[in-house]
RNA sequence: CGGGAUGUAGCGCAGCUUGGUAGCGCACCUCGCUUGGGACGAGGGGGUCGCAGGUUCAAAUCCUGUCAUCCCGACCA
């Protein structure tokens, strides 16, 4: 390719409304366009870094015995009906009439059509287990989409379902796509670690991410890990030992009952300095509203609660914190003294939190304004269940060492669905008996756009992009330094044109700009290896430059071809 | 949804307070010169100043509304 033909325009400047560096870098080297919020076009190098991507997917997912299909893009409401997530998917779902006035969506995931489209089709047990894969355009309407290519609104997923007859199969499968992603990640050139977690909206039991770990900025997830064994969990999944298993109040002398003046007193932090105790001595009222029904969590007060456990705890589709009104509506207490002491039970749902079990003698709200009760214990038994986020430094839930966190990018993920979809849309095979039974699914996703985003953040410095080669646009620049030298440039040809018969993806610089341009933007666009032709040819040698290690060779003529085919070809 | 900010040429920005012919840098076109790290000179093209309404002799500028984009937060009592 010419680069002076090549569809791109790399700017001098970062763009103004970007934030991840995989953003920033993506718009300034001229992978991406934003039509929209959350919306862009993939450019011709970007389109080329996508096509890699896919091509790794594809060979993997083939190997590993998937098949690939395409189904549509636009459904109608009837399958999400028969799923009944038409009404629980929310405003993510982006639905539409047609001209009939038929209720449209496009699609966020493809659990329902594949479940349809499978159904019917393979109807014996004796063809069963079945893996179908898709790679896709998905639109999903987010709330906030950011980080550019990291959260789009519409974006590139493969999408892959399996359809089994046993748990044992479906394990089976499950182990068997593990294993398939991490090749895949591997052959991108990136480090994935895979962690337990909740398997939100799609729904299912068993479910891991893979996650890109990132030092500190774009990584939307928190992971947990342990150093010790392999426990790794996103937040939102992670269990852990509490550091201080009990609590005891009475350190602090309170040993006794007793109702106190706490005027004005409303956080934890004031609480603890007010009282002169320990915020893990102190029992912590929050309310929430879970489907606009009022739930309150009582929790230890150096906790903090996590919205999906809680979420899955009370079998909500939406929850957020109350407001101060809503909470004085609820209980009649203002903010700063709730209590699950003295409330209608029947009107308030009350969770107590795994990390209030075992308090003794601690503080806890009245439900009347100005005061907290103190030396307080537990008079009757509760359930006590883990909706709490896991700190760091708590111990791990399987070797009790401490555990650490760390950011990452989720670049896939894998679903044990069971028959979630299969039971509800009637999706049924026949078994040996004879009898229907419905399938026992899986579902194992990858975000091939996120994948090349997180690839960036991953592998960039103050120059540019540093593509992994088996991912990078092209694999080589050739940069002529004078175009108008007649000698440079037939050198320069010669070299490129050996690459291209080689099969090697090559660019040749042949714009006449100088130098300094040509090379500003091969180090921006992040070609794994240029190859300079200048001064050096009357001595019959060109410039070899590594772009991640910065080595630079002297190399002769076919030298510096076989050079490239070593490193290029296998 | 709540709060903040911003919309002026493809990109980055100034101008707005105090209304009076729409500007700068990059990019683009032409000519010259230059060619190993984002050169230089001369000339040139490109903008309904987000949109709608209002005030005014006159609005990018003042007022009202509206749309869009970005950031922060989404209540832990």
């Amino acid at each position: 390719m010419k680069m002076s033909k090549l569809f791109v325009q790399t700017l001098r400047e970062f763009p103004n409304d970007a934030e991840a560096i995989s953003h920033k870098l993506l718009v300034r080297a001229g992978y991406i366009k934003k039509l929209t919020s959350g919306i862009y076009s993939y450019l011709p190098l970007m389109q080329r870094v996508i096509a890699k991507v896919s091509k790794i997917i594809r060979e993997e997912m083939n190997a590993a015995g998937a098949q690939e299909l395409l189904m549509p893009f636009v459904q109608p409401s009837e399958v999400w009906e028969k799923s009944g997530r038409w009404e629980v998917y929310g405003k993510e779902l982006a639905r539409f009439s047609d001209r009939h006035g038929n209720k449209m969506c496009l699609a966020p995931t493809h659990e329902e059509v594949i479940t349809s489209v499978v159904s019917g089709t393979f109807t014996s047990y004796k063809q069963l287990p079945v893996n179908l894969y898709q790679i896709q355009t998905k639109f999903r309407d987010e709330i906030r989409p950011r980080f550019g290519l990291l959260r789009g609104r519409e974006f590139i997923m493969k999408d892959a379902y399996s359809f089994h007859t046993s748990q044992e199969s479906l394990d089976e499968e499950y182990e068997n796509m593990a294993r398939a992603y991490k090749r895949i990640f591997e052959r991108c050139g990136l480090e994935t670690k895979m962690v337990q977690s909740d398997s939100g909206a799609i729904g299912g039991s068993v479910s891991h991410e893979f996650m890109v770990l990132t030092s500190t900025q774009t990584g939307e997830n928190d992971v947990f890990y342990c150093e010790e064994c392999d426990y790794s969990a996103n937040s939102n999944h992670a269990v852990s030992i509490l550091n201080v298993e009990e609590t005891d109040g009475a350190k602090f002398g309170y040993s006794e009952e007793k109702l106190v003046d706490t005027p004005n007193v409303k956080t934890i932090e004031d609480l603890a300095k007010f009282l002169k105790i320990d915020s893990n001595c102190i029992l912590k009222a929050v309310l929430y509203v879970a489907d606009s029904k009022p739930v309150l969590v009582m929790i230890r007060g150096d906790r903090e609660v996590e919205e999906t456990k809680l979420l899955n705890a009370v079998g909500a589709l939406e929850i957020r914190p109350a407001t101060s009104d809503e909470a004085y509506e609820f209980l009649g207490c203002e903010a700063g003294y709730l209590s699950f002491l003295g409330i209608d039970k029947n009107k308030v749902k009350v969770i107590f939190d795994k990390s209030a079990k075992g308090m003794k003698n601690f503080v806890v709200g009245p439900n009347e304004p100005n005061k907290h009760l103190v030396g307080y214990n537990f008079k009757e038994e509760y359930d006590f269940i883990d909706v709490a986020l896991v700190k760091e430094g708590d111990l791990c839930p399987r070797c009790k060492k401490p555990l650490k966190v760390t950011r990452g990018i989720e670049v896939g993920n894998i679903f044990q669905l069971g028959t979630k979809y299969s039971k509800p849309m009637n999706a049924t095979y026949t078994d040996e008996n004879g009898q229907d039974k419905p399938f026992i699914m899986g579902c194992y996703g990858i975000g091939v756009t996120r994948t090349a985003a997180a690839a960036i953040e991953r592998y960039h410095d103050d120059f540019g992009i540093v593509w992994p080669k088996e991912i990078a646009p092209y694999h080589v620049d050739v940069v002529p330094v004078n175009t108008e030298d007649k000698e440079q440039m037939e050198v320069a040809l010669k070299i490129y044109n050996k690459l291209l018969d080689e099969g090697i993806e090559v660019v040749i610089d042949d714009r006449s700009d100088r130098a300094g341009v040509k090379f500003k933007d091969s180090e921006l666009i992040g070609f794994p290896y240029r190859i300079t032709v200048g001064k050096t040819i009357s001595e019959g040698l060109v410039e070899f430059k590594d772009r991640k290690t910065g080595e630079v060779e002297k190399l002769g003529y076919d030298e510096v071809v076989e050079k490239c085919k070593e490193l290029l070809l296998n």
